[in-house]
DNA sequence: TCTGGGGTCCTAGGACCC
DNA sequence: TCTGGGGTCCTAGGACCC
């Protein structure tokens, strides 16, 4: 706890639905929701507009479309999501060396060490304004914000301020901003907790303060208990921590249909398992203990685990364990799920001879990353064009794809920096001319320069002198990559349109 | 209309060792 | 023949978070 709101909480509101919005103009205003889209599928997250029908996160995708059968449902592009994140977390990083990232979208940032390492005179207030700002202008998104002099308070502060909002918890007025909130507001308490303390008679904050530290520890055990009573009395006293060593990796897929046969199952372990070290060779590290998870038809879920002598990184041998643990696991009635990871990191990778004869003996098999000469045809799924992907159409220039089925597809032609929806074409999926895209910029559209400490930012990969003028900034700002062809006239640039449609 | 994918932390029992 | 504790590691499951 400390005595002045010094600890920072920013979370980005309805962060892949906000992108998708910035990136595609039609759907500005409107009900998004991102998703996985298959019949499987759960709602990552819901627009502020899909909110209204009562869609949230982690809904049934099926359950959303009779709620919103309007918005538009899209995959998730993790890509940019991952770029917007990046700048983010950058700018934060520029206030405080003390940041620790909880999310691609949220993020603590201890304010004290900040003003220690910049001598900045600047309050938190003063601070959070000036972050939103600058989120704001560099990415075209907004952000919320909690302030307070713990981790708790800052948190639920900047749940409170969304969308847009900015939030100072004082130190002193804990007590009266916690005790009337329900006891699902604290850190760790989900929907068992809630129905065990409900079986209580607590179903507040100060509820739990009243029925004493000694019921909390009865009901709910030692740790759990002892920590939300100090929780309900806004005692959090937790550091914000930089560089949070990972403990796992691992990747699980949920089937379309469950399966059924032994082949096919052990097929996909070695898909997963190959994926997963993939991710663990990606990220420099090792691990000692092979898991291999299973969610049954009836969504009953086991998991199961072996340990090896030392840790690797080699997928024949992270394959061969996790097929021997899938081995002895009934899969009568049929799996929807299968997942493999890996757990005891070790930050070393593993480049023994066994693992170099494994790669030399099965080339190909080793590396899922690459299918280069005939593959066996994979089950030719419909999948080419998944809704709010990018695409590039030779005539037509960038867009995304709307909507595909029955040999169709339907691209709407429109880029970030548009004002106005753009058009819509139909094709053959088949059609030659309509490839994949990359996600473009966000560029953010000012029309008005924002009140913030505008540092000249080198324009990337512009060499030589260019043009000293700040042209519009869209332009200017657009990464060297490609740039939307047959857009750079009319419209960009005119209309306030990004500014003035967020309140 | 069923219920994703990536994680973290905690608990509990049994094995094993001293 | 009966019966100690304590500590660590491994395995499995569950709650929770975004």
């Amino acid at each position: 706890m400390r005595s002045a709101p010094t600890i920072l909480h920013l979370d980005m509101d309805a962060f892949f639905a906000a992108v998708e919005q910035a990136s595609k103009p039609s759907l500005r205003g409107k009900p998004v929701v991102v998703g996985g889209i298959g019949n499987r599928g759960v709602v990552s997250t819901a627009s502020y507009e899909a909110r209204v029908h009562g869609v949230h996160s982690a809904m049934a995708i099926a359950h959303a479309r009779r709620l919103c059968p309007n918005a538009a449902y899209l995959y998730p592009r993790f890509g940019i999501y991952r770029q917007i994140s990046e700048i983010v977390m950058a700018l934060l990083a520029e206030v405080s060396p003390l940041m620790e990232p909880l999310s691609l979208d949220e993020a603590f940032l201890d304010l004290e060490a900040g003003a220690a390492a910049t001598g900045s005179p600047a309050g938190p207030r003063e601070v959070a304004e000036g972050l939103r700002a600058r989120i704001r202008a560099d990415t075209g998104l907004t952000a919320s914000v909690g302030l307070a002099g713990s981790k708790l308070l800052a948190k639920i502060a900047s749940e409170q301020a969304k969308p847009d909002g900015l939030l100072v918890v004082e130190p002193g007025t804990e007590r009266a901003l916690l005790d009337p909130m329900p006891v699902r507001t604290l850190w760790g308490v989900g929907p068992a907790t809630a129905e065990h303390l409900r079986r209580a008679g607590i179903t507040t904050v100060a509820e739990i303060s009243g029925a004493g530290e000694a019921e909390l520890v009865r009901l709910l055990g030692k740790s759990h208990g002892a920590g939300l009573y100090a929780m309900a009395a806004g005692l959090d006293n937790r550091p914000v921590v930089a560089d949070r060593d990972v403990k796992s990796v691992s990747v699980e897929d949920t089937f379309d249909h469950d399966l059924t046969d032994r082949a096919h199952v052990r097929h996909e372990i070695d898909r997963l398992a190959d994926r997963c070290v993939q991710r663990l060779r990606g990220a420099g590290r090792s691990g000692r203990t092979v898991v291999v998870k299973v969610r049954r038809y009836d969504f009953s879920t086991l998991t199961r685990s072996e340990t090896l002598r030392a840790p690797t990184d080699d997928p024949s041998v992270v394959r061969e364990t996790a097929r021997r643990l899938i081995e002895a696991v009934d899969i009568t009635g049929g799996l929807r799920l299968l997942g493999v990871g890996v757990t005891g990191l070790a930050d070393f990778t593993q480049e023994d001879l066994f693992a170099q004869r494994a790669a030399e003996r099965e080339p190909g098999e080793s590396d899922a990353a690459e299918l280069p000469s005939s593959p066996p045809p994979p089950p030719a799924r419909s999948d080419r064009w998944l809704s709010g992907q990018d695409v590039v159409h030779e005539e037509y220039g960038p867009g995304w794809v709307q909507g595909s089925g029955v040999g169709r597809v339907t691209v709407r032609f429109e880029v970030p920096t548009d004002t106005l929806p753009g058009r819509v074409r139909t094709f053959a999926v088949e059609d030659p001319a309509l490839t994949h895209g990359e996600p473009l910029p966000l560029v953010a559209l000012r029309d008005t320069p924002l009140p913030t400490p505008q540092q000249p930012r080198p324009t990337p990969g512009a060499a030589g002198d260019a043009t000293p003028e700040p042209e519009p900034p869209a332009v200017a700002q657009s990464s060297p990559g490609r740039a939307p062809k047959s857009r750079s006239g009319a419209g960009t640039g005119s209309g306030p349109e990004r500014g003035t449609s967020i309140p």
